[in-house]
DNA sequence: CGGTTTCGGTGACATGGTCACTGAAGCGGT
DNA sequence: ACCGCTTCAGTGACCATGTCACCGAAACCG
């Protein structure tokens, strides 16, 4: 019988006697939609993620929302993590935006799995690092960036090869930090110079090279 | 001969295995004004401050600024600590506010304490969750929060017993995350209304509870 | 005391967020 | 095929904020 570590990222990056300490855990199953943590919570464990996606939002008392990271599979969530171990409580709201499937290490196995790993060690301080990177960078954005910029980058990052974009307006603004109105305006704009064109929940990027080129702060 | 670790926090955090383990280390003087670290740079090892503070900024191309943390004594540098754990290269600006005195650890050492001493996992996981919780609030007051209520805020968290705050609108600008322009403004609304009096690098608070209502978002 | 720097004040303007709507497009049920 | 509900997008008005280009006054320094 193989475990369920085995296709997982973890398998590769985890020496043998960690993942056999993490065998015996049973991999919950999260149905999409369930929300993981609201702000006030209190954390249980430490979570690897198998498969899915759970994306982390920051909500404003006027409904304004801000995606502030996604958990993909082989990662894990940080705040938890942290709350955890002590300090803060929660201040994000989690959302499965897909089914997930995810693993809890009771934080005894994770104290000692610290102390005894240094793969272990190794990628739990990586998860630290890169998610302090990506919410430095996403501060960045907010604070300086313009929203036709931080727009632009965002469709190229997302489109696959036919250029194609699905998403709505709002759903766009809550990952830039934006309003939708603001957002369906942007669109517009790009729009009207032929560099996207619109659909109800689609953008398709016409003039690629031309996005790019505003997407690099030109313009 | 007293250690230089008598008298920080540390002493009353660690346990005397791990405070004999730094004891050796030498603590480094860094004048007021030393930038510690550019975006960029390569991460040397695991800061310990003893004395004075160390402003961490992000910079915008187009000259503003933002202060995303200070690391006041008893604190270490996140960045510098994940960073030197192998994953980002440094994004903000480190600079010392005044004169600093502070311990570094060599990785090995520090590898070797997170090991054995639960003491000091807990100090360096404090660290970690103290500074996302940080992040997270500005984040959130950068993306949803008026300008009058995150100036009414800082300005009675930095008031002493007099109400008076020392900084220029300069300053008050760039820890808020916002344009001297529009500090002056507000402050003058603020003076108008008798809630503060200003002169050349002083604001005085005049009336801290209209302040208290402000900075709680009433209005 | 004169030159320089720092600080703060100001008007004009562009961008972005908020509010209050509108109509059009999908969707589920009959 | 049609109805009603919900979701999505478009729009104008308005306010808050950031940006630019100045200015004068206050402190600082030789």
């Amino acid at each position: 019988m193989t475990s369920w570590i085995t296709g997982t990222p973890y398998a590769a990056i985890l020496d043998p006697a960690t993942r056999g300490a993490l065998e015996p855990l049973k991999p919950q199953l999260i149905p999409a939609g369930t929300v993981l943590f609201r702000p006030g919570d209190v954390p249980f464990g430490f979570v690897l993620t198998i498969s899915g996606r759970v994306n982390v939002y920051l909500n404003s008392r006027t409904g304004r929302e801000l995606l502030l990271y996604s958990i993909d599979p082989g990662q894990t969530c940080v705040q938890t993590t942290l709350g955890m171990l002590g300090s803060q409580p929660y201040s994000g709201e989690a959302i499965a935006e897909s089914d997930v499937v995810a693993a809890v290490v009771p934080p005894a196995t994770f104290d000692r799995l610290v102390r005894e790993s240094g793969d272990f060690r190794r990628f739990v301080f990586k998860a630290f690092g890169d998610r302090l990177g990506e919410m430095t960078h996403l501060l960045e954005m907010v604070a300086f960036v313009k929203v036709e910029l931080r727009l632009a980058q965002w469709l190229l990052a997302q489109a696959d090869a036919d250029g194609l974009v699905r998403a709505t307006h709002a759903e766009i603004a809550s990952v830039i930090g934006s309003a939708r109105e603001v957002v369906s305006r942007r669109l517009e704009a790009l729009s009207g110079r032929g560099i996207v064109s619109l659909d109800r929940g689609v953008v398709r990027i016409v003039a690629r090279n031309e996005l790019q080129r505003i997407a690099g702060g030109a313009d």
